[in-house]
RNA sequence: CGGGACGUGGCGCAGCCUGGUAGCGCGCCUGCUUUGGGAGCAGGAGGCCGGCGGUUCGAAUCCGCCCGUCCCGACCA
């Protein structure tokens, strides 16, 4: 197909826009793929329309060949399904009612609507069932950011599948984890398989699938070595020793006038700050009263807590603290006291200094086990410095941008919303659900985060808008015509540059906009009756006959 | 939701502090010249200055409220 720039929508900018952050951002809106419409919402114009359909038909391909089939799930949901699972509490969820005042929901994920639909399957011999389709997601997201980075609508192909055991779910998990490698190498990515946080989804275990960028709301923990890399939510890393005082026999009480801040009672006392320990009193959803003790130098790491209490909690407020331990916020620790204690990892060896429970006091040589019965749980936030827990090699954080997840649902919404099935032995049992998201939106900013110069942006050849992009000067325009109705019978598809517009910007808008190849027919080249080809990636130019295009 | 910034032709910005008939660059239209990396000259079109209210003889400019957008944080399949 030849498609001539003088008849095309393509608004390519100059300038990046003025909101603009992201790389990603600034690019496909300068190179006129995409265009904002209002916060978090973008329309694809025909350029960027392109782009997300090779991406939609490489998963298509990559999900057929495991067996999933296709549909499409509606927009518009019935609350009442949300009702069920639950989810409707959630705030992101949008919510609207019709005018006889029927609620409706905006899905942000279709598990509802796709179990309804199990409802149908009645029998072990249906099982298993993979579903999917692309579906247009909607998230009342507080902040929308970064071009496509995070929106509040988006497209997304979620799959689901349905399994009659765990074993069954196992085995379909690993096939969409297979089919979603391939994806992402079809698509020109590097990427992280990691661990990951299931968060309001619930389920059993999730893998996320996360791209080093420049730009995006994840962070990955990278073992210099190559060896691990993991989501920092859920990150298990070795942080450096401490420097360990004189170890006592019994916690000694000592006076800290006017210390409050672990750097201050370090140097207080005269000790590594990485031998002292903080206490955060936290209140869970249910109203118990619960101090998460790290270290002095970590920071606690909210996502991690919860996912030990397995609640969600805030902070304590002050006169809670007061109420409880009899002693102001700085200067309370986990000895002697009645509520729950949840230390991290790092505290289970050697002797901390700690608050004492009294104003003004604290504790050293304080040992777990010893002084206190903590439950120990990995709470803290991977840092810099730490080490990799599998070879002790240093650890990068790298910001990262999440391109897909795949979740262990279970059972949660068969149970739910009564899908059922029955066994061979005649017995109703719940169906064993997966799901499985990539956006595909998300994949092309990852890709323009990963290819891009200073020009533009570098297109993998698997999704670039055009193969080849034909650049006509005056007075080549017949040789331009010729070259690209060549290409065209390759096979290759062709944007053909045959604007009245000067050389230097039709040169950087092929820049810009990125095809993998760019072919200019000028007076240069007329003279040998050939054309000028040009890589993107490389910058390496050679002539070439027509013919032997 | 907390903190910060911004809103002026299509895009990027100045003007606002110190009120007095709205300006620059790019883009756009016409003509001539030019033509392998974002041309030159000449002429031209295009703006409820985010909205509402207030102060004032007079508001883009000062005051108040609202809306929108971006950034940081909280939040986030």
């Amino acid at each position: 197909m030849i498609v001539r720039a003088s008849k095309l929508f393509l608004p390519t900018l100059r300038e990046d826009p003025a909101d603009a952050e992201a790389v990603s951002h600034k690019l496909l809106v300068r190179g006129g793929f995409i265009r904002q419409l209002s916060a978090g919402v973008w329309t694809f114009l025909p350029l960027g329309w392109r782009v997300h359909q090779r991406i939609v038909q490489i998963i298509r391909k990559e999900m057929d060949a495991i067996g999933a089939q296709e549909m499409l799930a509606p927009v518009l949901t019935p609350a009442e399904l949300w009702e069920a699972s639950g989810r409707i509490r959630y705030p992101e969820v949008f919510k609207l009612r019709d005018r006889n005042d029927r609620r409706f929901v905006l899905p942000m994920t279709h598990e509802e609507t796709f179990t309804f639909h199990a409802r149908e399957i009645q029998s072990y011999r249906e099982l298993p069932q993979f579903w999917y389709h692309f579906g247009t997601k909607e998230r009342d997201e507080p902040r929308p950011r970064g071009g496509l980075i995070r929106v509040r609508e988006f497209i997304m192909k979620d799959s689901y599948s349905f399994d009659r055991d765990d074993a069954g779910l196992e085995e379909s998990f690993q096939r969409h984890a297979a089919a979603y490698r391939r994806i992402f190498d079809r698509c020109g990515l590097d990427y992280y398989e990691v661990e990951a946080e299931p968060g309001m989804m619930g389920g059993s275990e999730s893998w996320d699938y996360l791209c080093p960028a420049g730009s995006g709301q994840n962070m990955l923990a990278l073992c210099e070595n190559g060896d691990f890399g993991a989501d920092t939510e859920v990150a298990r890393a070795v942080p450096p020793p401490p420097d360990f005082p004189e170890r006592l026999d019994a916690p000694q009480e000592v006076e800290t006038p006017g210390v409050s801040t672990i750097e201050a009672l370090a140097e207080f006392l005269g000790i590594d700050p990485r031998a002292t320990s903080k206490a955060m009193p936290v209140v869970t959803d249910d109203g118990t009263l619960v101090l998460a003790l790290v270290r002095g130098d970590d920071r606690l790491l909210e996502v991690k807590l919860e996912a030990a209490l397995q609640r969600s909690f805030r902070p304590a407020e002050e006169d809670e603290i007061r109420r409880t331990f009899g002693a102001g916020g700085g200067s309370i620790g986990p000895v002697g006291v009645s509520v729950e204690v949840v230390a991290d990892e790092a505290l289970r060896e050697g002797q901390f200094a700690a608050g004492a429970n009294r104003d003004g006091w604290h504790l050293r040589g304080v040992e777990a086990g010893r002084d206190f019965e903590p439950r120990f749980a990995d709470i803290r936030e991977v840092g810099e410095g730490d080490r990799c827990p599998n070879c002790g090699g240093a650890l990068r954080l790298q910001v990262a941008l999440e391109v897909g997840h795949i979740f262990k649902l279970g059972t949660r919404f068969p149970q739910a919303l009564g899908a059922t099935f029955l066994d061979e032995d005649g017995q109703e049992r719940p169906i064993v659900m997966g799901s499985y998201g990539i956006g595909p939106g998300r994949v092309m900013a990852a890709i323009v985060e990963q290819h891009h110069d200073e020009l533009g942006i570098r297109w993998p050849a698997s999704v670039a808008p055009y193969d080849v992009h034909v650049v006509a000067l005056p007075g080549a325009e017949e040789i331009a015509e010729r070259a690209a109705e060549r290409l065209d019978a390759s096979g290759k598809s062709v944007l053909l540059d045959d604007r009245d517009a000067r050389a230097g910007e039709k040169f950087a808008d092929a820049d810009l906009i990125g095809s993998p190849l760019r072919v200019t027919a000028g007076r240069k080249s007329l003279e040998d009756g050939a054309v000028d080809v040009r890589d993107r990636a490389t910058g390496e130019d050679r002539r070439v006959a027509v013919e032997e295009l």
